[in-house]
DNA sequence: GAAATTAGTGGGTCGACACCCATGATGGGG
DNA sequence: CCCCATCATGGGTGTCGACCCACTAATTTC
C-alpha cells in the first residue's frame, strides 16, 4: 500500500499549508524540548527582545495567549533566569517583565535551532524560491492577522 | 498595545507556515463541524474517492492514522451513509471499506467548503501568486512526506 | 491440529492547547 | 469611604491528536 496523499487533498493549498506548517511546528518543538522549553517560551522571549519590557498583561495580549496561561510560561523563564518580573512601583497591581542577558543568548540559541529546522523543511527550494515563499506567506499572514 | 508579531518570529518562514496553516486548518474544521464532520472524515472520504475501496487496515496506513482510531471515523461515516463496510469474503478478518454515492456528494460539499475557506485565506494573492504558492508548497510537502 | 500471526474493535493514557472562573491584591471613581 | 474595575495567579474543564494495550475472530504456518 503506497501512502500517497489523495489528490483531492493535495490540490488544496490550505492542505499543504496545514501539513507543512504542522511538520515545521513539531520539529521546532522537538528541538526546543532539548532545552526544556516550548514554543510559547520562544514566542515570549522574542516579544520581549523585539519590543522591550512589557507589563505582563500586555505581554499576554501581544502573544495572544490567555493571561492565566502566560503565568506558567513566565514562571519557567524566570526560573531559568531568562526573564525578570518586577512589581510596577506606580501601579503595584502590574508586573513588568523584561528579558535578561541570559535570555537574549538563549533566544539566539533558539533562533539558530529554528534556522536549522527551517533549512531542513525548505530543503527542496533554492534561495530565490525561499524568498518568494516567505514573501507570499507574509502577505497571507498579514491578511489573516489583520482580519 | 499593538499586537504586532515580533520580527524575530515573522522572519521565520516556518513560523508563517505554522500560523497560516493552523488558521486554515481551524477554519476548515469549523466549516466541517457544521455537518458534524471533522477533518479526518474528509481525509478518509478523499482517500476512498481517489483510490477506490480499501481494506480498513490499508486505509489507516493511507491516511497515517492509528488503526484503532479509524474505527470511530468509519463508524460515523457508515452511520451517515457515506461509507460502507463489508467483510472480505476470502479473508474474513478483513473489512473492505467503500465510499457510497451519498459519500461522494458529501465529499463534493466538503470540497466546496474547503475552496471557500481557501479563497478567504489566500485573499491577498492573485491567481498567479496562488499558483506559485501551491507549486512551492507542493515541493516542500513532497520533501517532508518522502523523508 | 496447535501455535503464531493478522485484522478489527474497544478501552485507556498522555500532552498540548484554549478557555473560563474564583480569589486576593491594588487602584480609581463616585 | 465604598463600590467597582483591573491585574496576577491558581485551579479546573473540554477538546483534540497521537499512542498503546488487551481482547476476539480469523487466517496462516508448521
Amino acid at each position: 500500500m503506497d501512502p500517497r496523499t489523495p489528490p483531492t487533498l493535495s490540490e488544496l493549498t490550505t492542505y499543504l499549508l496545514s501539513k507543512t506548517g504542522k511538520e515545521a511546528r513539531s520539529r521546532l518543538a522537538a528541538r526546543l524540548a532539548e532545552e526544556g522549553l516550548r514554543l510559547w517560551h520562544m514566542a515570549v522571549l522574542a516579544a520581549l527582545a523585539d519590543f522591550g519590557p512589557h507589563a505582563q498583561r500586555d505581554l499576554a495580549l501581544r502573544v495572544a495567549v490567555d493571561a492565566s496561561d502566560i503565568v506558567k510560561v513566565l514562571d519557567d523563564l524566570a526560573e531559568a533566569g531568562y526573564a525578570e518580573r518586577a512589581r510596577d512601583t506606580v501601579d503595584r497591581r502590574r508586573v513588568n517583565v523584561a528579558i535578561t542577558p541570559e535570555g537574549r543568548t538563549a533566544l539566539n540559541r533558539l533562533r539558530l535551532k529554528a534556522a536549522v529546522v527551517q533549512d531542513v523543511i525548505l530543503a527542496p527550494l533554492d534561495g530565490d524560491e525561499r524568498d518568494q515563499l516567505h514573501a507570499l506567506l507574509s502577505r497571507v499572514y498579514d491578511g489573516i492577522a489583520g482580519a
